[in-house]
DNA sequence: GTCTGGCATCTGGTATGCCAGAAACCAGGG
DNA sequence: CCCTGGTTTCTGGCATACCAGATGCCAGAC
């Protein structure tokens, strides 16, 4: 009996959650600036196309509305909201909040390893001249930055911050290309793993929280294309 | 017809957000640690004692379980939360972090009158012996704490903390009736007061900090009878 | 040509019905 | 007495029908 193996069964994902990555996702890769107008969201034809009613889909778009993604004029529908400079600003002020005390509570509590494991994690920090590929580094900078939250070890700073992720995710990669803040988000990024690794929480803190409102200060400056 | 002063008629607030609130404050104001088993809430029994039908009831519930106010089961019912001792930790940390980056934020950005003002709106911090009416101070506690996210600035630490407070808010009124934390706390505030008005930005986030953590530590070790 | 008021139509809000999964219950066998 | 299998009942997931508010169009007045 023991051996069988027996894995608990999936319960079959509710049509809501599927409507919801769906939407979700398509929320995150189109792009919103693109457009002109307002991009509005059609109950019946999402309905259609998805191939399950209203429903699940009202409520995946209720979840939506939660997050921030999407809006909804009551009697007028649902649109999926463009972001202000000021909003993004914002968030990375939230976030860089989160993440630097995030950074404290893992010089606290993190085990000796796990903190250790950060410099083999993300050896192209320690490379230089990360510009031939510019995509995947801005990858490892977004898991970076998740490694430096899950660290913290608090359960609530990592929902908050998964959700401020996505919103600004695509943001974050602009960012590094204009100008050299790659160079020097790279050197700071150094700099908070040796703050790490000697477990200096106010110094951990800083770098993290510095590093944050630069990104922020930059986006304040330079992003009135958001607008 | 300028001088009829017309004003935007009320919209006439949907049953689905009527239903949420209805059920957020039951939620909030029932003592969930009483009950020794679950709390289920049966759709089909508040949709009768609401008087409306299942459908606004539903996605009522589905804000609160993105709120993290209630579970869902599916096929199985939904049920209100009970935070653990480690939620509610984490919950006062991210809402430190929060708050000490709101007030790094007022001391960067807010006019002076609303720093200086605040000296005027807490006269309870300046005069001693809250004592006798502890549960007014434990409302200008609150306010207080509200005030700072406000200076801050910034909507999107406002709209976070304000989801934290409600589900912590009954966890900071006990935690002052605990030993001499009262005491402790309005001395704190009154050097949160002067570091603002004095615009030390590092001194003020530190005060901050070290204030939300110190009621995450009182937590962490007083608050066993959460689990 | 422009403006206005009514009408057709569309859209989201709500109510309701049906179905499958889960729990509770019950009867029969050991 | 306990265990087991089936059955009943209940609950939430989903689909659908209907209603009221919002929009857009068009005819008629000027």
């Amino acid at each position: 009996m023991e051996n069988l193996s027996i894995k608990p069964i999936v319960p079959a994902t509710s049509l809501r959650t599927l409507a919801y990555e769906a939407l979700k996702s398509a929320i995150t890769n189109m792009d919103i600036y693109g457009a002109a107008g307002d991009v509005r969201l059609d109950e019946r034809g999402l309905s259609q196309t998805l191939g399950v009613s209203r429903t699940p889909i009202r409520e995946a778009l209720t979840v939506l509305e939660q997050e921030g993604f999407v809006r909804n004029e009551p009697r007028r529908g649902v649109f999926v909201v463009k972001k202000t400079k000021r909003e993004i600003v914002g968030m990375i002020q939230a976030w860089a909040a989160l993440e630097s005390m995030a950074a404290r509570l893992a010089c606290a509590n993190a085990p000796d390893e796990d903190l250790a494991c950060l410099r083999r994690t993300f050896p192209e920090f320690f490379e230089g001249q990360p510009f031939d590929h510019l995509d995947e580094y801005s990858e490892a900078n977004i898991r970076f930055h998740q490694k430096i939250i899950k660290l913290g070890g608090c359960a609530v700073i990592q929902d908050l911050c998964g959700n401020l992720l996505v919103h600004v995710r695509g943001i974050r990669n602009t960012a590094l290309r204009q100008g050299e803040r790659a160079l020097e988000s790279i050197r700071e990024h150094v700099r908070i793993i040796e703050a790490l690794e000697a477990r200096d929480a106010d110094l951990a803190e800083r770098l993290v929280r510095e590093h944050g409102l630069g990104l922020a200060a930059h986006v304040e400056r330079y992003g009135d294309h958001l607008d």
